[in-house]
DNA sequence: TATTGTTATACTCTATAACTATA
DNA sequence: TATAGTTATAGAGTATAACAATA
């Protein structure tokens, strides 16, 4: 027998209680239905949501400690040394000798991770775009901004 | 030295790229604000997450199959198996033999597990409640409808 | 044949703690 | 002393594949 059908958000007859009030659960779902379809779009580069975030950030921001991506990723520093090792082993992000500081390396992506970036970032924009589908343009925009207040806030 | 300081969502002087424009980058930013306040909350009961949701599920749909929880929960089946026995050595649910069918069980809370349940519903509210103060009561239903119709986009 | 639960196995992601080399 | 990177170790969570018992 083969397990994964797809993710069903509500199955008919299923008593949720409490979950369908909670605003983490419904970020939760989402989650789930997004991952779903993000794996198998970029399987072809071996590349996952954490790993397609590094990439972004160290493309855009060259020269970054591995220290500096933990802390804007939201991990720990082992957490972004196997995350940049798994990265590096695609051929993707180097870490290059920072002049000044010889414990330190400054991250920055390969010739050809700059330029798979190009075909990724297309597959994940067709991608996020298939999801939001779902909504119009407004409640799209909507989404994002109450998504970022969320995740800033201060308990 | 001693690494886990809380996530910023948007560290300053720091470019996401298109990062910021994804959906999927949105609720995933949310998702590591809220499970870094979440684990904290239930650590007193072991509960994370996702036994947090089958405990709520078997609760209010007793009898329920491994295989149902399962889909219900969009995970394998051996998935399945795994965390329903972390939920059992917490003494918080059982199998019951199924009448009628020998390959199967029903799950059921125990005693404890829907009494502590009542506590842990209140730690889970008052987290999710907390995170919420951060909207008002109508930008979180309208929050949670969208995430809702996002987590049954049918690409 | 198909389903149910299970086990075996593996990989990703994450964490804490201790180590080293530098600063 | 403090910081940067690393390693060791562990635990969730997830998956695929194969298996025994039962339907």
């Amino acid at each position: 027998m083969h397990d994964p059908d797809p993710f069903v958000a509500k199955v008919p007859g299923i008593d949720y209680g409490i979950l369908d009030s909670l605003l983490g659960y419904a970020v939760r779902r989402a989650q789930i239905r997004l991952y779903e379809d993000f794996i198998p779009s970029l399987a072809p580069w071996g590349i996952t949501p954490p790993r397609f975030s590094a990439m972004v950030i160290v493309s855009r921001n060259p020269g970054l400690k591995l220290t500096q991506l933990a802390r804007i990723m939201g991990i720990a520093r082992s957490g972004s040394v196997s995350l940049v090792d798994a990265i590096e082993a695609l051929g993707y992000i180097q870490r290059l000798p920072m002049p000044g500081d010889r414990r330190a390396f400054g991250l920055a992506l390969t010739a050809k991770g700059e330029a798979d970036l190009v075909a990724i970032s297309a597959a994940v924009q067709a991608h996020d775009a298939r999801m939001a589908q779902a909504l119009t343009p407004e409640e799209r925009t909507v989404l994002r901004g109450l998504l970022t207040r969320l995740s800033e806030a201060q308990p």
